[in-house]
DNA sequence: CCAAAAGTGTTGACTGTACACCCATGT
DNA sequence: ACATGGGTGTACAGTCAACACTTTTGG
């Protein structure tokens, strides 16, 4: 059987909440094509280097960031989507809690600048696309599974968790009721410290029993 | 920029419904490795070939299939799941009603069999998980969205309706229920044409009010 | 004492589930 | 006449959504 060759890359929507905002990371890109637009992190698969893989290597030398969430989105490979030719991207999405990052700028690393998703500016190839395909898949993920603790901090207060699901679904949530249905799902437990040193009174801390993806029969 | 050059496949989970069973489409290989073995259909993508071009090729040339319900999986590619190597298959599931498909054999078709998925043979590559992958989506597209209607001839009746649901999910539905909620769900309507000839009473035809996938709001 | 967010229950509407009998036809 | 699947309604339980006041702290 003949066999072809390809190019293969893979871009990665990185989601992180910060400023009471859904945030993506972007980097201007270094070279053509696009030189200069902001652009999804991404690169091309070294030979027999696996997707995940590569993702990982990615994340780590062109954003610094380790240890996210992390999941496969799905395979872009129309035509028009670079000026190059059909080129196919492996698309994945991440998720970081903000204080997990540090963005280091050098030369290395190409000014990666967090950029809420309700004012994107122009993007590079179809990544649009991807980012409107990932948010989607954010949304839905935030309803029937416990990804939410990607994006905080171990120890979170009730409103914490309740303005992360507010972002991210764009709409108010009652706050008995979510704090009834959240209990009574079991996914976190209340701790012994609180959140003091605010201006009023002070929130217990919550943490997440399990910080491994877990899916839910039911949920919002 | 370096470009790699990689090689890329597709391969395709077609399930219909026959003889009160699941089925999926396998045919034997006709080359190394894996020779002689079950597999799903799938091959190699040309030069600059868009994947979803290349799925609707592939199922023309190897089972003579064509306008199906077609949906992209998930993309695999770790190093063992081929001996030659790193390969990358971008998997797709597909459905038919089976009075479309008319199997020809020949030799250019590799004696393609559906095959129930609860007895599966032994079966190449990793394609056993692709199928396990396959049947955990198509079980929960039936929950929320339409696509029974590409699993069924275009009149059907509720009980047929009704055994795809049950077959698919593997467990029995109230019959009453299953009525009031679809019927609620606005997706079908009832025609004026009859079953009759069976055995029994007639049984009124439905078809679905549209016939492109749609995804509802709550369902089973 | 004031501002700010923390914390807490009840009610009514709706949705899902369980369940049994008569009907129309073919043989 | 009988065997076979076709067709129909009700009652109970569980879930969801709406809603307002008291508490605890820092300033």
């Amino acid at each position: 059987m003949t066999r072809f060759h390809q190019s293969v890359t893979t871009d990665i929507v990185i989601f992180t909440i910060s400023d009471e905002q859904l945030k993506v990371l972007l980097i201007k890109r270094a070279n053509e094509p696009f030189k200069d637009q902001w652009a999804l992190p991404g690169g091309f698969l070294f030979e027999k280097e696996e997707p995940d893989k590569a993702v990982v290597r990615i994340l780590w030398k062109k954003v610094e960031i380790k240890d996210v969430y992390l999941e496969q989105l799905y395979t872009f490979g129309s035509s028009g989507r670079d000026p190059r030719g059909r080129i196919i991207t492996i698309s994945y999405f991440a998720l970081t809690p903000k204080d997990k990052i540090k963005i280091v700028v050098s030369d290395k690393v190409q000014t990666p600048t967090f950029r809420s998703v309700k004012q994107l500016p122009d993007i590079a190839f179809d990544h649009n696309r991807i980012i409107t395909y990932a948010l989607q898949r954010l949304r839905s993920k935030l309803e029937y599974t416990n990804v939410a603790y990607s994006l905080l901090p171990q120890y979170f207060t009730f409103n914490q968790l309740q303005r992360t699901y507010e972002i991210i679904l764009n709409k108010k949530l009652d706050k008995r009721n979510f704090r009834k249905k959240f209990i009574l799902l079991g996914l976190i437990k209340p701790t012994k410290k609180v959140l003091k040193g605010e201006r009023q009174r002070p929130a217990k801390l919550y943490q997440f029993i399990s910080r491994k993806p877990t899916e839910l029969k039911k949920f919002f």
